[in-house]
DNA sequence: AATGAATGAGCGTTCATTCAT
DNA sequence: TATGAATGAACGCTCATTCAT
């Protein structure tokens, strides 16, 4: 019953709105530090450290909240690219958005790198999710566009890797980074 | 006057016994846990912690350190990669014996992912590294073996993202990791 | 007006059943890591936080819940051993049963132990209990089966040392416990 | 070789001084409260909290250090009470001694009462304290003045247990708790 | 040059308690 | 009346860094 939610329902006013300060908080320190420091993010938030361990009792679990939305967005571009009817188109859409959305989002990168959930619904939408791709794959791989030996999770590690290697540094590429996707896809092809 | 080196020349047998207890010592904690605090470092070698900050007065400069033989051993590698002939094997041969050694020694992936240097002479070897590597990426690309816009910089950056996705996470690649290069490889191709 | 009592009467079946799902887990928790975290336990019963104090003003009054069922217990157990006619049989019957009753009871050691109460009801008990020991004693004293300077004090005192001698440490004595109780029923002899 | 210990020796005098404030501090701390929380007895003491970690990396080796003057009376009261010819006279001896020790030192009491060290020197005081006591029940139990079941164990509980019922509660026992020394040396009789 | 004592910012976490809904 | 959100004091502990000896 009182599992931990990455995105809870019913929750009172008053709370909704301490849990979106955090939120935001809690994104900015993720996305300039690559930490995620709870005392600090409570008290920049004006709330108070309990209430930042009621909502969010793990770091894990801030983790997925935060990348909750992104994960929806990345789903839902997933589903389109498997849509496509060429399997070779299908899996670039697919390889390209889910690059993208990495670049964009350092805590969905963080949630598919780390590989393990705290909360169910994130777990469930990363499995429907990981399904999905399983099946784009599969139909990719029977009409040769890709390599045999590549499953999804080698692809969720390319995926972090390859958009930590252009989003890391202290000169992260920008609008730039569209070009290292096309290794990848190069790469991808048998 | 004495800027701070990764391999210092000339010095007493009690201060290089010292320097050499605590690489041993950080390059355990470093590639167990993936951190480097100096305290416990310094205790653990038996060093002063003040000694310890003589030899590596930044965490910079101690990761560099560490890196350093591996740092060697690369550019050797490389030298060898680019004696090769053919600019497509040598490309090969490069890129393939760069990543095993980013995989095999997280301080140099470190060093490398960071790019940025504490250390005059760590700089100095890695510039020497890139601009050999600059010189057969230009063979390369006239040979047409390389997509013409990957540079060094997209290669150290790729690279390391690729070592990255290998080895990090709850179960990292082991012998299997080779698939990920040629992959890279792949890509890499016009 | 309503004061607050270890064991209420005329509650609202719901109230009662929370009221029971609160003293069973935090008797749990009591005898297992003996501490008594509200909230814990009230999230743990599935019962409200506020509700839990509702029940439960303080700690105090917490543990006197937990322990009233024992002290009824041990109350009649002394009722029983009064009606012994033999005065140092009596005596012994009674110290050995308050004793089997402390090491059984973590709450109604730390009840007696203290002595002081925060609820009206279990202050009366006790006071009842503390009366017939009274009495007792001074029968065991007239009859010269007790030594003269040990009163009732004295003895809830020495009572809850000895059986916490007997169950504190890494390893509680089991079985073998009846040798303190020995040791105890000897020393209070003249 | 930089093992924890009890009562270090060469101390720098800042050090020294650093370590005496910090005890005294902690061993108001401890018979007032009976914690010792590490961060408000530095702060108190006008010492940082790393400085307090520095000289007890655990609250076990805190206690060990308060107990350990006191520990060291002890000791050569017992060797004292070993020195009496008389086997009923020295158990008599040995057993008031450490009673009143116990009362007067709770950091004593908690160390005794726990039986486990964190400081080899304090482990090896308290293990010659226990074989001088075994010495001496032996001898005792040989005369006739001691029950055959009683061991070192047992005497160090049931004096820990009775030095609590003397010390705890909200009225402690004064100058009046010779009283309890003699129900255990009663009990202690075959 | 080496040592290691001292410092204190900072983080994770617990839990008693209050109070708005 | 029940609920549970919010609060914040308090504590344990780590570790980078400075500086007196």
């Amino acid at each position: 019953m009182s599992e931990t939610l990455a995105r809870p329902t019913g929750l009172r006013a008053d709370a909704a709105r301490n849990r979106a300060r955090l939120l935001e908080v809690a994104r900015r320190h993720h996305s300039q530090t690559g930490q995620l420091p709870l005392n600090a993010i409570a008290a920049e938030a004006g709330v108070g450290i309990g209430t930042a361990y009621r909502h969010f009792p793990s770091q894990q679990s801030l983790v997925e909240a935060l990348a909750m939305d992104a994960l929806d967005r990345l789903v839902g571009a997933v589903k389109q690219a498997i849509a496509v009817e060429d399997p070779a188109r299908a899996l670039r859409a697919m390889v390209t958005t889910a690059y993208e959305h990495l670049c964009d989002d350092a805590a969905l990168t963080a949630l598919l790198a780390g590989g393990t959930f705290a909360c169910a619904d994130a777990a469930a939408v990363a499995g429907g999710l990981f399904a999905d791709v399983e099946i784009l794959l599969r139909r990719s791989r029977q009409s040769g566009a890709l390599r045999a030996e590549v499953g999804v999770d080698d692809l969720r590690r390319l995926l972090c890797g390859l958009s930590a290697a252009a989003t890391a540094g202290p000169a992260p590429l920008g609008n730039d980074r569209g070009r290292y996707v096309e290794v990848l896809l190069g790469g991808l092809r048998p």
